[in-house]
DNA sequence: ACAGTTTATGCAACTGTTTCATAAAGCCTA
DNA sequence: TAGGCTTTATGAAACAGTTGCATAAACTGT
């Protein structure tokens, strides 16, 4: 396997200026890099120790990863948006699997040359975010809220929102309201539900528990959710659905039931992408843009990494907004069926 | 700033197990290594000049990146299944950005400490993976096709079950069966073309480009089809429509028309995903699992990275299939409206 | 207890990078 | 055209981190 210093010896000039071709280095004059490169291809020559290259921005997952899942792939979108001209690259490491023993969050994101990085997490892994911030490596995480702790953020707000979907189905003349939320209880499920409940108690109304459904965040939370409503005594008129898919779901469902959306119940729901606009009717929702919160984490992340040694802590919250479409109404007089 | 002799000075030990210490190599006890690592954290010390760590695989735009997309999101889903427990990272680079003047791809792969890469490609930039092919660096192709280059590559041929679709049609008694594709002439939709036209042809029906649609990849192009359909004075009773958006948008459309789906059109759309759950009544479609094949592509590479200097050329072809669910059925003998 | 085996560590050689000195080349002015 | 001044491409040498090999220390099995 050829060395540097074999390289240089048959281009005919010293190791350091083979270096400085390899690495692009200005120094070189087009000549001299080219007559060297020629050397270097034909010798299929390959470094072996090097400065490191630390031009890496991390998508990182602190627990199971959601790759894949519209809401990241939208993420990554945004953030490659604003990366395009500053010359990083992204990767995506799984933090769980990634540390060694005994390593250090910052050690590991030396080893791969990584200079900042977006954390995504789950409650069971907050402390991991608390953990990278406290090392003071650039960091941000997104969708999550910390309150007491010095950890970056960029959350996406969705109370005001809720409580305006919430309003408008009020205002549609709807009493009997549903709120269909995930199982597990994060930072952005809980605004939901704080917005549904403020909405209710400015206008007087008593949260009903037997209205509060807790589902699983997918196709199916959406399925099980229009059939208990089906099978309830009193239905309700109206859903506000917290999850993109559920909702799309839900809305499926519901036509299988024979329900006319919105006249037999009208459905809220979240969209976090272009989903809306692939149901029938389009979808009433609360909508964050998520590409939008990858390029604002792009940015920030970019003014942590400048800020070395300030410590410096970004918490920002971006609005969330209701779209109305087709799926909200006037409730019949007499609910489902 | 501590260099490497100076932790080594102030733990009393040598440079040799410090480096050892720093990068977990087995051989230091764990006695050895927290007492080094205790001190390489007091001295916040930061390695310049390592090993280049080589355990990248980067999943690579030619031209356009299509990041964001459902189907690249799933590719990527699939391809980090298989990468969890081998040790290897996902990079996503765009190589028209990443390239350096007078570099070639092999030279920037190495660069970033990259060991193999998936390439996702345009019509326009083929070339570019018959240069990384050519160059010798362990590369794959996702959803093209080589036939006259020794370039790797994974494909979906979706012939067969596009045939399928039109026979499924046929079956039930279509006879103007539209076909909707891609504006842009890739590998992918001029298979499903070819699908279209056999079974057409197996059928002595003759092709009339009337129900030929070019229309873009998009909600948007959906949208203008079910419109072109309505306003024809023969429209078609079924169409096949080859991408997935694109699918899920028309039978919003349709809906709005007031049609009823598949009493006025029968519809054969694409799923690359789940969409086909999202709509109603769900769609018979035409669908590859992109999960699956970003897991094949990623086992590809690994073999590809084994067998170095062997110019190892995998070319595999994926099935697709036809799942039918309640978007099709017998015509009615009127058409639509 | 002793010979044989294993293994943690240091030495020294090695790889690629970078600072600094310098020779060559360019560039004014006379 | 010469002479001094600046610029710059290159090499020598120092430097950073890694690793093969030798070796001393710690086990292991009679």
């Amino acid at each position: 396997m050829a060395s540097i210093r074999e390289i240089a010896r048959e281009a005919g000039v010293s190791p350091a200026t083979v270096s400085r071709a390899i690495n692009n280095n200005p120094a070189v004059t087009p000549a001299m890099r080219s007559k060297i490169l020629s050397v270097v291809n034909r010798s299929r020559y390959m470094p072996t120790v090097s400065r490191r290259e630390t031009t890496n921005i991390a998508f990182a997952y602190t627990g199971e990863p959601s790759l894949g899942s519209p809401y990241d792939a939208a993420l990554m979108l945004g953030m490659s948006d604003r990366m395009e001209q500053c010359g990083f690259d992204l990767m995506v490491i799984d933090l769980q699997r990634a540390l060694m023993p005994h390593e250090s969050y910052s050690q590991l994101f030396m080893r791969k040359g990584i200079r900042g990085c977006v954390l995504r997490t789950t409650t069971r892994t907050r402390h991991v975010c608390e953990q990278i911030a406290a090392e003071g490596f650039a960091s941000i995480v997104l969708a999550d809220r910390f309150d007491d702790a010095p950890v970056s953020y960029i959350y996406a707000d969705s109370k005001n929102a809720s409580r305006d979907a919430v309003e408008h189905l009020l205002g549609l003349g709807h009493r009997r309201i549903a709120i269909a939320r995930n199982l597990v209880d994060d930072a952005d499920h809980a605004d939901r539900f704080a917005g549904y409940r403020e909405a209710l108690a400015a206008h007087n109304i008593e949260y009903d528990e037997r209205l509060d459904f807790r589902l699983p965040a997918s196709r199916d939370g959406g399925t099980q959710l229009i059939r208990r409503i089906a099978a309830m005594p009193q239905a309700p008129t109206a859903a506000y659905i917290t999850d993109p898919e559920s909702a799309a779901a839900a809305m499926v469902e519901a036509h299988r039931m024979g329900w006319q959306i919105p006249r037999d119940l009208s459905i809220v729901g979240f969209d976090d992408g272009e989903l809306r606009y692939l149901t029938y009717p389009h979808m009433t929702a609360v909508c964050q843009d998520a590409r939008e919160i990858g390029r604002e984490a792009f940015e920030c992340l970019q003014q942590l990494i400048g800020d070395t040694g300030k410590h410096t802590c970004i918490q920002r919250s971006l609005p969330t907004v209701l779209a109305v479409h087709g799926s909200t109404a006037i409730p019949r007089s007499g609910g489902p069926k």
